[in-house]
DNA sequence: CTAGGGTTAG
């Protein structure tokens, strides 16, 4: 009999390990038959804990209530809150642990390091100082696993005082008290005084373990320090521990946030059991290193190598998505996300609010947040986001005023800002912008970064206070970056401010050599100034460094092919009906007034030619093509790697009012969406 | 028979 009862135990134990609620329920069973009821207490606790690890709350209630009173001890209770903590029910831990109580039963050095747990999950001080005062009255803090938890604990909610006294009253510490330190150190932000306590650990001389190296390595990525964390990696290897898959996916997270992408591939490569965090910090590694076609890609290996799609891989994966403006993609993606269950997750439906934004879609963006049944800050800044890209400041600024008030339960943080700059840049509200910038240090706390200031540039600049703009940079705190330098020299090239353009220019042949746009826009600069000979010179400096002007071209998507245009282009197979179509529409736009906007088209031609130039442009030739293949109501979606020209953006409206089409255009900078003989944002800029 | 510290995302 006692050997039945130990086998139960031991199959009870190994549905735990093996997560199978079948093999827990199958041997349920066979207790139920074998074994004389009542059953020996520890068997009932077996039960109690094997239901409760396997978030079967309610059987685990179940056969917890039909224990004897007299014997349900401090262990069967344990088990019941342990299994609610593992499985995220923070809640019903709590009320699980005061019904022990009611029930008589006291806490145990087991029992604290669950609602520790439970409590800082909920971010919930009082319930936890409470909890700290029953351990010191039942002379349990001084465990060293109790203090550990209750140190993790008040680190965790930010009371650093309390935190740094209970760790100086330990008596004991082990590793995982180092390990709680160092992680809560990543956290504070303090990257050295983390990998301080890493070195200051090994030269102890204890034993590490896996979770030692992944929050090193948290601490690595998270301080951008690529040389420490290649130091590590070499001593994991060393150390034995390069084939642990939870230590592999920390260096993985690690060398993709180091911008290491390459390293992080080859991790990725060697590990041999591969599971979900691995793909996914995989497919991050690229999204993050700007590398979104990869990512996709991987993420479809995943998805052929049986990878259930859960909400962390599919947020992952939409934003790659958002970052190459792969709405076929991010469609497909989403319909995954509704079949796997996980649309409704806050991550997730934020980065489809965010992709589909960022796709130029704005209908099935805000269709996607009204759908949303639980909505956060970063739920709001993505539709935010989405209105300042897609230029509707209008939506953008009374969103904002609406998160201000208070009404919706978030407060603007670093990310709004960005997004409602932008927003007041496009709209030339210079004013409106100028106050919402004072106000964030002032009403927020928040300290203007650099996206802040790249955005009060563009703003100056657009409005034509190009000086101002100039002044701006110089008086920043901090040294002035690439995208600040390019909004002046564009503000420059736009308002004929030729000198201070030269100047901006020239900081940024400096900061990025190889660069080609900026190089071509001054030239064009000076051209449009009819000063040829400056021109002349900067392509010949092109020339004398060797850089070269990567071609234009526009892709239109039809099905479930992509075609490729140059300026010029004569070789699709279509081409008798594009250039029929091309010439219909002309004659169509002329008849409706459109005139040839030749201004900053190159500058050796005459004007015939430059007329002529201007219209083979390949955005003209894709939307043509687009015309002749894509049937009538659905959007005619096309992408340019280069900014559109002035000429095509006016064409353009053109051509959306005499067909009635819609059209959508994203450059290398934005989306224009053409209806109507109009645009989203009003301006070509 | 019950426990702590860790890896992925918007």
């Amino acid at each position: 009999m006692s050997s039945t009862i130990n086998t139960m135990a031991t199959l009870l134990q190994s549905a735990i390990s093996s997560r199978s609620s079948i093999i827990g329920r199958a041997t349920h069973a066979a207790i139920i038959k074998n074994i004389d009821y009542p059953y020996p207490t520890f068997l009932s606790n077996h039960l109690v804990n094997m239901y409760s690890k396997l978030d079967l709350t309610q059987q685990a209630q179940l056969i917890l209530s039909h224990i004897p009173p007299l014997n349900r001890s401090v262990v069967t209770w344990t088990s019941l809150i342990s299994g609610s903590v593992q499985n995220g029910h923070f809640v019903s831990a709590i009320s699980h642990f005061s019904n022990m109580l009611k029930d008589n039963v006291l806490p145990n050095d087991f029992t604290f390091p669950c609602v520790f747990k439970a409590c800082n999950s909920l971010r919930c001080v009082v319930t936890g100082r409470q909890l700290h005062g029953l351990a010191v009255k039942l002379g349990l803090i001084r465990d060293v696993y109790v203090g550990c938890s209750a140190f993790d604990m008040y680190a965790k909610m930010g009371l650093r005082d309390e935190a740094n006294s209970m760790f100086e009253e330990m008596p004991e510490k082990n590793l995982a008290t180092w390990n709680a330190w160092i992680s809560n150190a990543v956290i504070e932000g303090k990257c050295g005084k983390a990998v301080g306590g890493f070195v200051e650990l090994m030269r102890m001389g204890g034993e590490l373990s896996q979770i030692t190296f992944c929050v090193v390595f948290n601490a690595c990525a998270d301080g951008l320090d690529l040389k420490l964390g290649r130091q590590v990696h070499g001593f994991v290897v060393r150390y034995g521990y390069g084939c642990n898959v939870s230590v592999a996916n920390g260096i993985i997270d690690f060398y993709g946030k180091c911008r290491d992408v390459n390293s992080a591939r080859l991790v990725f490569d060697e590990i041999c059991d591969r599971n979900d965090v691995s793909w996914c910090s995989m497919v991050a590694a690229y999204e993050q290193n700007d590398e979104g076609e990869k990512a996709c890609v991987l993420f479809l290996d995943a998805m052929r190598s049986s990878i259930e799609p859960k909400d962390f891989i599919i947020s992952s994966v939409l934003s790659a998505c958002a970052g190459i403006a792969g709405l076929e993609m991010g469609r497909l993606v989403h319909a995954l996300a509704v079949k796997a269950c996980v649309d409704g997750n806050v991550f997730v439906g934020s980065a489809l609010v965010d992709m589909y934004a960022k796709c130029g879609n704005i209908e099935d963006c805000e269709r996607m947040f009204d759908e949303m049944p639980e909505r956060n800050l970063i739920t709001w800044n993505a539709l935010l986001g989405g209105y300042a890209h897609l230029g509707q400041a209008d939506m953008a600024l009374s969103l904002f005023e609406e998160m201000k008030s208070g009404k919706l339960q978030v407060v603007p943080n670093y990310v709004t800002f960005v997004s409602v700059l932008a927003a007041c840049s496009r709209a030339g509200a210079v004013k409106v912008g100028m106050s919402i910038f004072d106000s964030m240090r002032s009403r927020y706390g928040i300290e203007p970064g650099h996206e802040h200031y790249a955005c009060v540039v563009d703003m100056l600049g657009r409005a034509g206070m190009v000086e101002r703009a100039y002044e701006f940079i110089k008086r920043m705190p901090s040294p002035p970056t690439v995208s600040m330098w390019g909004a002046l020299l564009g503000a420059c090239k736009v308002h004929g401010h030729n000198n201070l353009g030269k100047i901006a220019a020239d900081k940024l042949f400096q900061m990025d050599p190889q660069d080609s746009g900026n190089h071509v826009i001054l030239s064009n600069m000076f051209a449009a100034a009819g000063r040829w000979e400056e021109a002349n010179v900067v392509r010949m400096d092109m020339k004398d460094v060797g850089i070269k002007k990567g071609a234009g071209c526009s892709w239109i998507s039809v099905k479930n092919s992509v075609h490729t245009f140059q300026a010029k282009d004569t070789s699709h197979e279509r081409n008798s009906d594009i250039q029929a179509m091309l010439a219909k529409l002309k004659s169509q736009m002329k008849a409706a007034g459109y005139i040839a906007n030749t201004r900053l088209a190159l500058f050796d031609l005459e004007e015939e030619e430059r007329e002529s130039e201007v219209w083979h442009h390949s955005e003209k030739i894709a939307l043509a093509f687009g015309l002749c293949v894509i049937p009538p109501g659905v959007p005619i979606r096309i992408t340019k790697n280069l900014r559109i020209c002035l000429d095509c953006h006016s064409a353009i409206k053109f051509i959306s009012g005499i067909t009635g089409r819609e059209i959508i255009v994203r450059d290398n900078n934005r989306f224009h969406r053409f209806k109507d003989f109009d645009c989203s944002c009003k301006d070509y800029w």
